[in-house]
DNA sequence: AAATATAATATGTCTGCACATAATATTTCT
DNA sequence: AGAAATATTATGTGCAGACATATTATATTT
């Protein structure tokens, strides 16, 4: 390696890009835990939150390329541009080509909703999952699922009701449509066994997906299927998938007063 | 290197990597831009992903390791690092060490939510943004609160509620805790003018948050407020805010009947 | 047979270098 | 001056090679 004594994360006194004095030196005794002697893309990571936290560098700021970063931290080029990459996609930082690296004026905060299959959220909190198929035919769809899936109205189609319990309560009752043209096979699944969602995402992958959450009143049957009553406030996750231009499946998830959905940021 | 003619990616006939905005369906002859000769972490990323959707590599699957996969397309294992990291950042694969790579069996679908702040959601519509502060006090806050932001009872906080409307009709409805021993300088703040959820996105970075999303009914006042009526369904969002272990701030935005959340998948 | 050490291996990451590309800044031309 | 051509520049990406690290498989010991 290079015998030169790097200015490594340490020490650093960064020549603020506009940003006059303020410069707030004090944060010496930042120690890394800096095991190996070289610099990760996550210090750099770390170091450059750490910059917009402390509002060394504060929205809209410009801050220093990437070689003067890289000369800097003691590192190439190349991990300094993974760390200030995976920061523009966290929406942190906006970058452009020879306009260079900003701090994000509004940081949208990216959250990350993972959306798992309603078994696996049920069990993942330790309680009983079951599931019970209500209704099921085959037929033509209804004008709003056509325009929806964007789907002719003739076309074969199967519709589906069902609900999931968690430790024997309902859940969440589930009303969907499938293309069966685009998904044969699932003429053949026992959905009674399984639930239609889960089939269909082991069985019929998608290239695009729409998702919506909006809180409704549940009507007379809703509320009976949930054992609440007419006018509870439900939850109300819409989701549509496509495969290419194919529209696979449609389906309104009502969940059970009191749900909520978690994320962190 | 190989001398051998590979299979590259250059003319592969499947998918776009997202573009779709409807235009011709039957785009069977995509060709990439493929100027250069080169083969793309992109390419290399819609190739793994035709597979898995044209399922040569079912849920479970083992697929082949990174050199292998270089070799076969053409490129460097850097290449295929990259698109199989964002692959499984994206949730589609699940890696190890030394156990390989295989096909996600729970296809956990990642939805990201940008959660903008308020103003920019109403004026990205074409509408017309406008916010007023209804009741601002400073006090203690009351026992959930502290449990919340984890905050001591006596400490010293600002409530604020406050409207936001568009095109003149009340959107939300916010009711907001702010921590002033995290966050002085905004006791100077005129939160007449500027929402407080902006001025702290703008001055008190934070480095954790947590955000829920619920249903609920409207309560008498909320109803006024909104301009609808006592049980109308409403859509909430609860978020709270830390700066390490600093309580910054803890919201409940209470969003007028109809609203929608949207997501891509 | 169970516990422990050791080897093997696929992914994870860093480096230095090169060239591509988008966007801006500058110069040249009319 | 205004438009068009040209240079400049910061990021975006690709490559080969090297080493790090987690994890599994195998061999060795108790």
């Amino acid at each position: 390696m290079s015998t030169k004594t790097q200015d490594t994360l340490q020490d650093m006194p960064h020549a603020a890009p506009e940003a006059s004095l303020d410069a707030t030196p004090g944060a010496a005794s930042r120690t890394w835990p800096e095991a190996s002697s070289q610099t990760s893309w996550q210090s750099v990571h770390a170091e450059v939150l750490h910059r917009i936290h402390t509002r060394q560098w504060k929205p809209g700021d410009l801050i220093p390329k990437e070689v003067e970063l890289a000369e800097q931290l003691g590192c190439a080029r190349a991990t300094v541009n993974r760390a200030l990459r995976e920061l523009a996609a966290e929406g942190f930082l906006d970058r452009r080509r020879k306009a260079g690296t900003r701090v994000a004026t509004h940081p949208v905060r990216r959250a990350k909703l993972d959306i798992p299959v309603i078994r696996l959220e049920i069990e993942g909190r330790g309680q009983k999952y079951a599931y019970g198929l209500l209704f099921s035919e085959r037929r033509t769809p209804p004008p709003e699922i056509c325009t929806n899936l964007r789907v002719s109205p003739d076309s074969d189609m199967l519709h589906i009701t069902s609900l999931h319990l968690a430790d024997g309560k309902p859940y969440m009752f589930e009303e969907r449509w499938v293309s069966v043209a685009a998904t044969p096979e699932i003429a053949n699944a026992d959905l009674s066994k399984i639930s239609a969602n889960e089939w269909l995402v082991l069985h019929a992958p998608y290239t695009k997906g729409d998702i919506s959450f909006s809180a409704v009143l549940a009507s007379e049957t809703e509320a009976k299927v949930l054992r609440t009553q007419k006018d509870a406030p439900l939850f109300l996750i819409e989701r549509t998938t496509w495969n290419g231009d194919h529209g696979i499946t449609s389906a309104r998830l009502l969940f059970a007063p009191g749900y909520r959905m978690h994320s962190a940021i």
